[in-house]
DNA sequence: AAATATTTTTAGACAAATCTAAAAATTTAA
DNA sequence: TTAAATTTTTAGATTTGTCTAAAAATATTT
């Protein structure tokens, strides 16, 4: 089965909320796609006709099996066509969301397993984030949030929870980018912020907001 | 400004069909489009309004500048694509143009400016046809259609003047393809079909339907 | 537990792109 | 040069995805 763009981006944004959440509303998918509510209720009773997702009018819902299976195969297309972009083409890790955006909605098995193999089967895109095989299989990773790290423990950020261009170049400012060690050296009740000490040298305030969005990993000790 | 997909199909479709004939038809539209002549009327319209097109009711219609250049913008993007799939991703040439068809949507300037330059900024894409540069200008190829090509003179074919898969399997059959040797060795009023030999050894019937699909480049008496 | 606030759904409308059927204009032919 | 055939356009529907405003259901608060 073929799915338009539109329907392929609620099933890509519902899956992402549901790993967090269990059950998805509709205010929340209202909200990540930047629509109405009414928009969502009228999506979902077409996702639930083509059995994507498990819904009852007023009680939330959730993908099925056939739908994280198809959202897995989104995901794994925009990461790859990031992957792509950064590493052939030089865009810039920073440059490549709207543009994957649109490259993930192409329909062609053949062009996105070619794709792969040209690629060299990554495991990880430049976001840190992992690329589901062919069958949806993704390489688990043992990565924290950066809220939840151990003081004083350095680790390496791994992956960054969203794409928006404002984080991004806020993380550019900082001088935080994926693989930049990283360690927690305060926390301050007041605001939540935490200060972090940045490969081993610069010391930067990072707010609650965006700690959420980053992900690290506790480091080998032999490296 | 940009177009829709269905835009863009259109403003492709009249460049092309207005290179031979000057001024185009609703019902040609149609037919190379495979939809009704409602539709095209409705699309030319909106085209008109978008100032990309001279038109008056009944009276034809035929792209302007502006609207010239937004569909060498679209060719440019195609032959990329193709060129892409061909030689990075090894896509068989008969098998890329669906995926080209996607592809060519894909709105970002730098995306294709991109792909130009990794691809090493291209004249001709594997069908022999040549690429429009980041302006619209495209290299002029002193190339004959078979039918019209003188007999007994060694050619090179060039250029296909279709990507429908039909036509592309056919040509494999008959062991032609870019780059083949021919030579017209007869030709056949009753049916108009011409017999011709392929690398200086095999002898194929070509039919007129399939001779006016086919450029040949004289080849350099010094190769 | 009733009143209030929030969330979700329905109802009705709209734009884009398409269709069929019928009307209007043009072209061809008798 | 009328009549017939063809082409093109209009009129009215349909589908997809969206919207706003109002109604219905659920959740929260006093």
């Amino acid at each position: 089965m073929p799915f338009t763009a539109a329907e392929e981006n609620y099933i890509k944004t519902i899956f992402q909320l549901q790993l967090n959440e269990g059950m998805v509303s509709t205010n929340s998918v209202a909200t990540a796609l930047e629509t109405s509510a009414a928009s969502v209720t009228d999506m979902l009773k077409k996702l639930k006709l083509k059995k994507l997702l498990v819904y009852e009018k007023y009680k939330g819902f959730k993908l099925n099996n056939e739908g994280k299976k198809t959202a897995l195969g989104i995901i794994r297309k925009h990461r790859l066509w990031e992957t792509f972009l950064v590493n052939i083409l030089h865009f810039k890790w920073d440059e490549v969301h709207e543009v994957a955006e649109q490259l993930e909605h192409i329909q062609s098995n053949q062009l996105i397993d070619h794709l792969d193999d040209f690629l060299g089967n990554p495991q990880f895109d430049p976001h840190g984030d992992p690329i589901p095989d062919s069958a949806g299989k993704m390489p688990i990773l043992s990565q924290i949030n950066l809220t939840k790290f151990p003081l004083h423990v350095v680790g390496e950020i791994c992956s960054v929870g969203s794409q928006s261009s404002d984080m991004l170049s806020l993380l550019s400012h900082k001088h935080i980018e994926i693989g930049s060690k990283i360690s927690v050296e305060q926390y301050f009740a007041f605001d939540e912020s935490i200060e972090v000490k940045i490969n081993n040298k610069l010391l930067v305030n990072i707010s609650a907001k965006l700690a959420q969005h980053l992900y690290v990993k506790k480091m080998n000790y032999a490296s």
